[in-house]
RNA sequence: CUCCCUGUGGUCUAGCGGCUACGAUGCCUCCCUGUAGAGGAGGAGACGCACGUUCGAGUCGUGCCGGGGAGACCA
């Protein structure tokens, strides 16, 4: 797989193709970044955005998690002391979950944010921004929330981060575009280079399909659940045999499938009965929903074989957590 | 600071002084399918808070709290 292939596979969007070839063409040390909102448990949406972090470290670049202390303040998370932890607790389930520790650089927010130089900036992007464009970019608010002075600063401060954390390259989930967007139209009127994005896709609800509803509500896959809990959710997970589902649905197991199993494995083994025609083997994604539209695999045999690569992955953090939990 | 509107299960919603508070959706359980969904059968879950009027208040009044809107101030 060639480098551009490898920095853009699985992605729903790239901010632009041009930019990012340029990156392709010479990787080694050019800096890229996920912002996190710190989270005492990572979950399967932020595996997904890790998974493409680990892509760009193969390619020989660094990647900076910022872990976001004064966005979760600002979105009203808590106490710095109780954001710091669970940002603690983050940074070793990344670790375990496979960033490689000599190219990560993890980050708090509030290292830099509260500088002066900073501050300055981030007044003059509020100068420039109308309120209805930072709260159409405000991402994290959610439902019939109503909007604090906080949540349109938060964008803005999203918008910052990638200047001041000396980026390349801005990677997100689709639910980060308008951000992404506000940045690229905004930065330069600060006398800053507008950066290159990468978008991953939402995967679906995992027991209805409905797609597109970040990490909200519903059921979803996270670092402390139990072997047993992972079986029970992929087993009571919507899916049809088809790759398409009618309507606006996905189906959700070949979504997991394609962003996290493939990507982390060689090659996934289906265990099956020889009633049932016996053990099955794929190096490819296409050829595992291929086979799953065809009839040739089942789907109960595809998540029962979901939930043990995924426990696979799930483990490490698993233990992570289990360790910090009992200091 | 003042005034107006508003507050029922997770969400939306009926109720307009009177039996164990309607319904939808979501959620949980079971049946049916070699998965899930769909379909069928059950189940848990609510009147923001406090006084007051009344034989009796989700339903009326007052206050407080929360949400929305407007006005005043022009420093």
């Amino acid at each position: 797989m060639d480098t551009q292939e490898l920095l853009t596979r699985n992605v729903d969007e790239v901010v632009t193709e041009e930019e990012v070839a340029a990156i392709a063409a010479d990787p080694a040390g050019k800096r890229a970044y996920v912002g996190y909102e710190p989270s005492g448990v990572l979950h399967i949406g932020h595996l997904l955005t890790a998974n493409k972090l680990i892509d760009l470290q193969e390619a020989g670049m660094e990647v900076v998690v910022l872990l976001a202390d004064v966005h979760a303040y600002l979105n009203g998370k808590g106490t710095f002391e109780e954001i710091r932890e669970t940002a603690e607790q983050m940074r070793a389930q990344f670790l375990a979950y496979g960033l490689d520790e000599s190219k990560t650089e993890f980050v708090y927010g509030s290292e830099y944010q509260l500088e002066e130089d900073y501050v300055l900036d981030l007044h003059e992007l509020e100068l420039s921004t109308t309120l209805s464009r930072a709260q159409r970019a405000m991402a994290e608010l959610q439902g019939g929330e109503t909007a604090k002075v906080s949540h349109v600063v938060y964008p803005l401060m999203q918008a910052l981060d990638i200047e001041y954390l000396d980026l390349d390259l801005a990677v997100g989930g689709m639910d980060q575009r308008k951000v992404h967007m506000l940045m690229r139209e905004e930065l330069p009127g600060l006398g800053y280079e507008a950066r290159p994005c990468l978008h991953t896709p939402i995967v679906a609800d995992l027991t209805t399909g409905e797609g597109k509803m970040s990490s909200s509500e519903g059921v979803t896959i996270s670092m402390e659940d139990s072997t047993a809990d992972i079986e029970s959710k992929v087993n009571s997970a919507f899916c049809p045999p088809t790759r398409d589902p009618e309507g606006d649905l996905e189906n959700p197991v070949l979504e997991l499938f394609e962003y996290h199993v493939f990507p982390r494995f060689e090659s996934v083994l289906v265990e099956r009965p020889e009633k049932y025609g016996g053990d099955l083997e794929y190096s490819e994604y296409e050829d595992l929903a291929a086979d799953l539209e065809s009839g040739e695999l089942h789907p109960a045999d595809a998540k029962g074989t979901l939930a043990t690569y995924l426990d696979e992955l799930i483990a490490p953090g698993r233990a992570a957590l289990r360790e910090i939990r009992q200091d």
